[in-house]
DNA sequence: AGTATCTCCTGCGTGC
DNA sequence: TGCACGCAGGAGATAC
């Protein structure tokens, strides 16, 4: 799936190619995305030049003479570099055509993804997607201290709790289970039960996971790919996620799977409370 | 204000 | 082979 790992993958996948260059043309094919792509998107584009990507969240920012381009890749979505044009698939919604031939392909089958647009006349950080976002995980304001102390104004339970971006971007359900396994905290708890050293424990375990998975360039379960249009490798490190009835690789017995909020959560009931 | 539910969408797996 | 169906989920919108 897609989450901050994903996102950063393809940002680094992007950066070497596109970085500096001229966009001669942007082609919408298929502005229907979860927002409408702004209409006005290719004119105010067209000769500018991309100075550099950033991530904010699971947002790829593409920053361009005149503003941010505000890309989400959704559920399905990819954005990659092409080595030559070709003829455009089904879901192939937006072409970026560059100078020196580069050219970024936004393809996204089930349009959960996003293109918006925030002008340098606007704060980037007070476009509305993301004026209300936590801390990053892998900054420093993402501490034990902060979690533990956020923790107890809720009596979510710890799962959903964590993957409110409010409390904590780019931590989507592949990352949450994984990070509760790791910490040995039961998906269901409480949010405000959280201890401070189990709060300790989760802040180093998420950050772990999350650059393990950047290491390995993403998590690719069907058709997330890079920027290099290369799949990811974390899936086979995955500890719970799809694992439900597979056996712990703590204590060996089977991995339980429950819903919450429609999002499926496997753990070890034994290993994790 | 905090929490729960709904919604968008397509591809894939399953059962008849 | 074909079709109906359920499921997957990021996260804002909506309802309580």
């Amino acid at each position: 799936m897609h989450e901050l790992p994903e996102v950063e993958t393809t940002r680094l996948g992007i950066l070497p190619h596109a970085r500096g260059l001229r966009l001669k043309q942007l082609v919408v094919r298929n502005p229907h995305l979860r927002w409408p792509v702004p209409p006005s998107l290719p004119a105010l584009l067209a000769g500018t030049r991309l100075q550099d990507s950033d991530r904010r969240g699971k947002y790829l920012l593409m920053k361009f003479d005149p503003g941010t381009a505000l890309c989400h890749l959704g559920m399905s979505g990819s954005l990659r570099v092409l080595n030559s044009a070709q003829a455009p698939g089904k879901h192939d919604h937006i072409d970026w055509f560059f100078e020196r031939d580069v050219i970024l392909l936004f393809n996204d089958p089930r349009r959960f993804g996003a293109l918006l647009w925030q002008p340098d006349t606007e704060p980037l950080d007070e476009h509305p997607l993301l004026a209300h976002l936590g801390p990053e995980p892998l900054g420093t304001a993402f501490t034990a201290r902060y979690l533990f102390e956020r923790a107890q104004g809720s009596r979510l339970a710890l799962k959903p709790w964590i993957m409110d971006a409010k409390v904590v971007v780019g931590v989507g359900n592949i990352y949450a289970n994984e990070s509760l396994f790791a910490a040995r905290l039961h998906p269901h708890r409480p949010a405000n039960s959280l201890q401070l050293t189990e709060a300790q424990v989760w802040v180093k375990a998420i950050r772990r996971i999350l650059r393990a998975a950047i290491r390995r360039g993403g998590t690719t379960l069907r058709d997330f790919v890079g920027g290099d249009g290369k799949p990811g490798y974390f899936a086979q490190e995955l500890s719970v996620y799809g694992r439900a009835g597979e056996p712990c690789r703590g204590c060996g017995q089977p991995l339980h799977e429950s819903r919450q909020g429609n999002r499926s959560s496997v753990f070890c009931p034994h290993c994790q409370v």
